[in-house]
DNA sequence: CGCGATTTGTGCGTGCGTTCACAAGCGCCT
DNA sequence: AGGCGCTTGTGAACGCACGCACAAATCGCG
């Protein structure tokens, strides 16, 4: 997935060019919108600084996993005191390519797709969904959250148009595939895939996959762990700390 | 062979209850069901065995990691044949605990819950949603896709009543840390949590979270990292053969 | 001005996950 | 029956990530 490389070259490298940080370990790259989050939310509160503990804290990490992960991107913390909450957030923004809003293209307003189309959780977080597509001639035309559903046909030209460079596949499995080849061919070099199957696309781009079923599917093994865990161990033997659930079992 | 867990003697070895995989590596938990996924594929697609180099394409990973994976569920590939793929399916479902259809309580029944609770996906690998939850009163009896919303304070008697063991969390970030509390107090002990927020549970209960603004967030941070480096080698060293984009740089 | 309390930044050991490479095993063909 | 090609299963090496523990640095206070 991490598979760099040049090429593709698209549109117009003017604007915000900087020495950033091509080697970001993955791990870090993951939770840093996780801190930024957390540092949102404190700034928000009110907060000035924050320590690496509370900040840890608030974004669900190890404190030293935070402080090794906010070094990679340079010392913006202040020993003795804690980091800059308002520093941080901007550096992050910075560092996650969020100093400008980004578009975003949503294909597929099926059942799923709709509800990605209305999601505010988007708009507050960097990103704006600035096209909807879909091959359903019913749902064309139709308008979502103030935005027309276009047919998909039109994609590649809407995506140049608005320099679009993220789309988001929201199409049964079985247009996955087509819509992507349709994605690349517009010029989008990251996609996130909620279809349940692999997506192949050429080098330099980026496909980020969620699997809502698979996510239930890793908590049923647990489940199921758990569940012949205790079916040995009836006893009881409370090897862990879990707190007794109480009104069950009546 | 791969010797796991000697002890556990757990009585009849027979029927379902086995001393199953306590030691299964995590990230080899997290790809089984998109093996499965793939193998269902397959099975549909008429095939009756298939290589770990053909498994291991369809699923998107390398055929080593596939074999290794699928090696510590025991010996169930011929040598010069491959795998049986109805037995390795079968297999996959026993280890996930996916024999039988498990029933998912849905909380917050609003632009993404609503979604979730139509989601076709979900009855058709392993899971029934079987109630669904809000505190809104507004929406509290609504029926969505034959199931009534029910309010939020008898999430209890309901999750005990149905045996209901996975929640998911659909509710605003602000709700989802009293939702979550109220779950596992009703004896839930795996969360698929979609609000932006950390969640605090105690131990013995998982939680596994789907942010999707994150999910953009680090595609936005690779679209950047994109954008600098075709900024800086602007000359196109096209050392892979990736696709030319045609109709992009206006 | 110096000292102690506090917190960052990081070197290092450890464990996990991935990948390579190959021996072992299986079926098929002669 | 025997050999040959193919595929699995796995030992071993490698790299990454995590967490501990501590030195370095900063602030506040007497």
């Amino acid at each position: 997935m991490s598979q760099l490389s040049p090429g593709t070259g698209s549109g117009s490298p003017g604007a915000s060019v900087g020495p950033d940080f091509p080697d970001l370990p993955e791990a870090t790259v993951a939770r840093l919108p996780e801190y930024l989050r957390a540092l949102s939310n404190l700034a928000e509160a009110g907060n000035d600084t924050v320590s690496s503990e509370a900040l840890a804290a608030a974004a669900g990490v190890n404190s030293a996993k935070l402080r090794k992960d906010l070094s990679h991107l340079g010392s913006y913390g202040t020993r003795g005191v804690g980091y800059d909450v308002a520093l941080l957030v901007g550096q992050i923004e910075h560092v996650l390519g969020l100093t400008h809003r980004r578009a975003v293209a949503l294909v597929g307003v099926g059942n799923l797709g709709h509800a990605l189309a209305g999601y505010a959780g988007f708009g507050s977080r960097g990103f704006r969904i600035t096209a909807l597509f879909d091959a359903d001639p019913r749902l064309v035309g139709k308008t979502i959250n103030g935005l027309m559903v276009r047919h998909i046909e039109h994609l590649a030209d809407v995506a140049v148009q608005e320099a679009i460079a993220i789309g988001v596949i929201a199409t049964p499995a079985s247009a996955a595939q087509p819509v992507a080849d349709v994605l690349v061919r517009a010029g989008i070099t990251s996609i996130l895939n909620f279809a349940p199957c692999v997506l192949s696309v050429p080098d330099g781009v980026d496909v980020r996959k969620v699997d809502l079923a698979i996510e239930l599917q890793i908590l049923s093994f647990h489940e199921h762990r758990k569940a012949s865990l205790t079916g040995v161990a009836l006893t009881g033997v409370a090897q862990n700390g879990v707190a007794p659930v109480e009104g069950v079992g009546g």
